[in-house]
DNA sequence: CTGAATCCGAGTAGATACTG
DNA sequence: CAGTATCTACTCGGATTCAG
């Protein structure tokens, strides 16, 4: 991956150089977390509560869905909106970076769920192939 | 994520299941050495060799990268071929499913980098912020 | 050249308890 | 409600070594 950032591959760009800055956020958006939280805000196309986010992101511990509502608020795809009411409410919603994110991350999910089946096959046919034949005799 | 594979959500498909077979299409994806191996094959556009991926992915070992093979080749992405000469010459290209899949992570990788600026600067607000005020005297 | 196998440290995720 | 703080368990990834 090279970048106009300054960190051009010198071949071209048919290499993805490890200190490229571009790596660094193919790297935050390569998190299963991350897909899901921007598939969920994209999905219901509103800001989201905590514990909505967290109802809906089956498995998720909150803990995790704090690190990675930080992540992505840092990185500026996210937006915390935070009610001084008691108790306390706190809002996430896509920034206009986020949502271009988040169309990307949905296609993977739809893509993702789409071919699922297909997968899941292949995965058993490969296992059973490895399981098969420690050395399949002539 | 609900799917049309015998898992989908009670809901209506707001939520994403912890047992839904997509999440493990999806979190599969989710990984920057796949991404990155997805890439390169498709940008090149024809089989690689082992040793030919190792050098284009800067900084990966050769543990990950066959372990990422072997991950791709598993869901039926990659199809490897090993033609018996000696040295051994291995080549590993992308099946219909990972050209596909290729697309998709090649869009995410393309957008990184084209907005790899806009969030580093993201970033660096968002530490700055951080980093000042313990607590904004009134 | 293309791996497999090991060892090991670092980082990550989960569970749990506590706070404003 | 929306977190923070620990503590632990574990997996991942890197380095190294060996083999077909």
């Amino acid at each position: 991956m090279d970048t106009d950032t300054g960190q051009a591959a010198p071949d071209g760009g048919a290499t993805y150089r490890r200190d490229c800055p571009s790596r660094t956020v193919v790297e935050s958006l390569a998190n299963k977390w991350v897909l899901y939280v921007l598939g969920a805000l994209r999905l219901h196309d509103r800001p989201l509560r905590f514990s909505e986010l967290r109802r809906l992101l089956d498995g998720i511990t909150q803990k995790m869905l704090t690190q990675t509502l930080r992540a992505l608020e840092r990185d500026g795809l996210v937006h915390r909106t935070v009610y001084p009411t008691v108790p306390p409410r706190v809002e996430y919603g896509l920034t206009e970076l986020g949502v271009e994110a988040g169309e990307l991350t949905s296609a993977i999910s739809a893509w993702s769920v789409e071919h699922a089946q297909r997968i899941l096959a292949a995965r058993r046919d490969f296992d059973a192939q490895a399981a098969l034949p420690p050395r399949p005799v002539r």
